[in-house]
DNA sequence: CCTTGCCCGGGGGCCACAGCCTAGG
DNA sequence: AACCTAGGCTGTGGCCCCCGGGCAA
């Protein structure tokens, strides 16, 4: 086997923790009770097994390292992160120390599956989806957050509902191409060709299946990934939509205009979004959110089944949003960091350590296939 | 209200090279 | 069909330049 394959393909300590049951999914949440990480499918069928055990209490697995439980969330960076990664990444300046952090508490009860009322949890769509899709848990607020956080995602054009809803094409009936890259794709009617969309978002069409070692996203879907984080944060922020909006408007000529660097880190977002609670879309008790807006502002056109629908594959978009940049090969993230620099650009190696590099070969080698621990 | 100049932040390009992929022998 | 070789391509991180937005005059 080839080093690069040993040291992507080998399971290095940095990949998410996979289900102590099933051992094939990613965990999502961590039992105390049990001590153990589950996968949302065993965890649902674990805790639903019987009364007792839908009393165990859980946490969410941190959204960074995927292997410890949350202990913290943090409302800037809009995500549950354990000790260690809260230390590491609000340590890193002083405006990720300024970021408002809260305990997380623990969730109990149903978490996934049947539930009596249209407040509590809902019906899963399907039995596969109960699979993956979070629904609801036990604590009213984090139902309202979720609630709230899906609502934006449904609204039209938070603000500009009563205005522009013939411009754009961000139309009652096409939220769905929105919210879904392959609808939006054909919706749009092809207005959009493969370099028009290479040259506005900036992401190419690929697949890496043949390259690939980790599994990846289209560049499509990476791309629609965005564009929704995009308007989610517009709608969170209540910022004018319309630009981005353009964007996907059948005006070629406009471009995106919103950097989402800040996005595809997803560390430490900096300026004066860590001043403001963008994570959840509830603002604190006791202030006045101006940006969500009451309940009617839901699309009413919406049937009750067709918006859950779209609730639980918005739902199910979140559980797969992944802001940190991906590494698909470690071996070459640490090539590229013992690499020799000169003002931040790889140099050629002197003669003198590309001889040390000969005499200590085997050495490095084996290195290579153990490196992937970042 | 418009223009000009300055400041600041962010995005993207650049670099070398190990390893993967593919075509051809 | 299996194997080998050569050449092209990809991905990786840190720094710096350039561009655009914001602000004041």
């Amino acid at each position: 086997m080839l080093k690069e394959e040993i040291s992507d393909a080998g399971g290095g300590n940095d990949w998410a923790r996979v289900c102590d049951t099933c051992r094939s999914a990613a965990c999502t949440v961590y039992c105390r009770a049990d001590s153990a990480y589950l996968c949302a499918g065993c965890d649902a069928r674990v805790h639903a097994a019987n009364r007792v055990a839908s009393r165990h209490e859980r946490v969410w697995v941190c959204e960074v390292c995927e292997r410890a439980p949350a202990a913290l969330l943090c409302k800037a960076d809009a995500a549950s992160l354990c000790t260690t990664c809260d230390a590491e990444i609000h340590s890193a300046n002083p405006l990720a120390r300024r970021h408002q952090r809260v305990p997380i508490l623990p969730i109990s009860g149903c978490l996934y599956g049947p539930l009596p009322t249209d407040h509590g949890c809902r019906k899963m769509a399907s039995a596969t989806e109960t699979e993956d899709g979070f629904m609801c848990t036990n604590g009213d607020e984090t139902i309202a957050e979720d609630e709230d956080e899906a609502a934006s995602w449904l609204l039209l054009n938070p603000g500009k509902n009563s205005t522009n809803q013939n411009n754009g094409f961000m139309l009652a009936g096409e939220v769905d191409d929105y919210l879904d890259l392959v609808e939006y794709n054909s919706s749009v009617e092809n207005q959009f060709t493969d370099q028009h969309q290479q040259q506005h978002y900036g992401v190419p069409h690929k697949s890496y299946g043949g390259d690939s070692v980790v599994p990846v996203q289209s560049g499509e879907a990476k791309d629609h990934f965005q564009q929704q984080q995009q308007q989610h944060q517009n709608c969170q922020y209540g910022l004018d939509y319309d630009a981005s909006k353009a964007a996907y408007s059948y005006n070629g000529s406009i471009t995106r205009t919103v950097s989402l660097s800040s996005v595809d880190v997803g560390i430490v977002p900096e300026s004066t979004m860590s001043d403001i609670s963008i994570s959840h879309t509830r603002p604190p008790k006791g202030t006045i959110d101006l940006f969500s807006g009451p309940p009617t502002q839901m699309p009413t056109q919406l049937a009750p089944m067709e918006r859950e629908a779209r609730v639980l594959r918005y739902r199910e978009k979140k559980k797969t949003r992944k802001f940190e940049k991906t590494i698909r090969y470690a071996s070459r993230k640490a090539y590229a960091e013992m690499r020799p620099r000169i003002k931040g650009r790889f140099a050629k190696r002197t003669d003198a350590e590309v001889e040390v590099d000969q005499m200590f070969s085997t050495t490095v080698i084996t290195g290579y296939g153990i490196v992937p621990s970042f």
